[in-house]
DNA sequence: CTACCTTTGTGAAGAATTTCACAAGCTCCG
DNA sequence: CGGAGCTTGTGAAATTCTTCACAAAGGTAG
């Protein structure tokens, strides 16, 4: 988050910023912001604040993101279609290199700058590239097989995108979106709120 | 997480559910799952566990579910198009009531059930419909002004897609979901296991 | 009915996180 | 150069969250 927005500080051209600007800007307290800051380094100047340019790429050093990262991208229904097209990820350095069905009407079907694969050509391609990360778009009931493939394929990270729940060894990152909890969770605030307005 | 675990226990037809088993499944502690459900009052019996199917719906009751939800989708894009076509939201009691974009080629194309409209009919729509969730998916640069139409029009809860930091008067619930961030979270936990391999 | 097994609900203890508060350090200005 | 004005970095305090541990309660078998 503190990267997102010293991003946009820094082509705005602001060269430094406080700790209290950017808890302004994050919606969290400026002592938050230095402790957070200070976990992995000291990077500010004392009276001046954070230099943006710096503390920008320090920033993008310790999550790791000067490199390119490959994902490729399991699943080709409408939410991978618009995964495989979401320009965040090439403007992040997440590049699309293989999306995969087992559909065969879709296999063979060019989509932007790949094409649909066969899912069994997955572990191949995987092993050869090093990809790291696979994207999971897929319906819930073929999730952990798929998964336990792509594992085994050499994938090291997941993001799930399947409204199951997956387990994965423990050298494999995962995180999930599930698109159906969020609502819930909006669901909860506004039954609440409405609670809250009929009890004060 | 606690629902969709019980959920699925319930369609299992067990009965009941020890803490022990909810924690395993939800890949907590006994203890956790105990002091969380407690928060919302007593539900299970004391050398049983909990009752499944009465507990599930408690949880949905307290989660605002048990009725229907009207949403609207904002951007009619291809994130746009796969949320709409997202069976999740109408199985889980969301129901997409409107599809808005302010492209003059999209609008007046069906899209499933619904036609894509005018924008400007929001407010309209929202006001009379009394629809309370709005569905953001258009490009980040556009984000804030439409929030502040779609907030004016009565909208009370929006899920954010747009890659971008949008601000909401504290009656109006906001949840984002930045898909590049959730990938960056991926590249620091990669970025550091490599090191931690290296280390140790 | 009683003894025993199981599991909840919950105070208390422990751990983690956040906030406070201030010394130390940097810049600017005269 | 020295004092005034900011802002960081960080121990310590405060708060929040998690885990522990056990009394209370339901079930069961004999």
């Amino acid at each position: 988050m503190y990267l997102r927005y010293l991003e946009n500080l820094d082509t705005m051209g602001q060269q430094t910023a406080s700790s209290d600007e950017l808890a302004q800007l994050c919606g969290t307290t400026p002592a938050q912001v230095r402790k957070d800051l200070s976990f992995f380094g000291s990077f500010g100047k004392r009276g001046l604040g954070y230099p943006v340019h710096e503390l920008t790429a320090h920033l993008r050093e310790i999550l790791g993101l000067e490199r390119e990262w490959k994902v490729v991208i399991v699943g080709a229904g409408k939410i991978g279609a618009a995964l495989a097209n979401y320009r965040g990820f090439r403007q992040r350095g997440f590049r699309v290199v293989g999306v995969y069905d087992n559909d065969p009407e879709k296999i063979g079907q060019p989509w932007g700058e790949v094409t649909v694969q066969d899912i069994a050509e997955l572990p191949d391609d995987v092993a050869r590239e090093e990809t790291p990360i696979a994207v999971l778009a897929i319906p819930s009931d073929h999730a952990q097989p798929v998964v336990d493939r792509i594992v085994a394929a050499g994938i090291r990270a997941i993001l799930n995108f399947a409204p199951a729940q997956i387990t994965v060894p423990p050298h494999v990152s995962l995180k999930s979106v599930n698109m159906a909890m969020e609502l819930e969770g909006l669901s909860f605030a506004l039954t609440n709120a409405v609670t809250a307005e009929s009890v004060g």
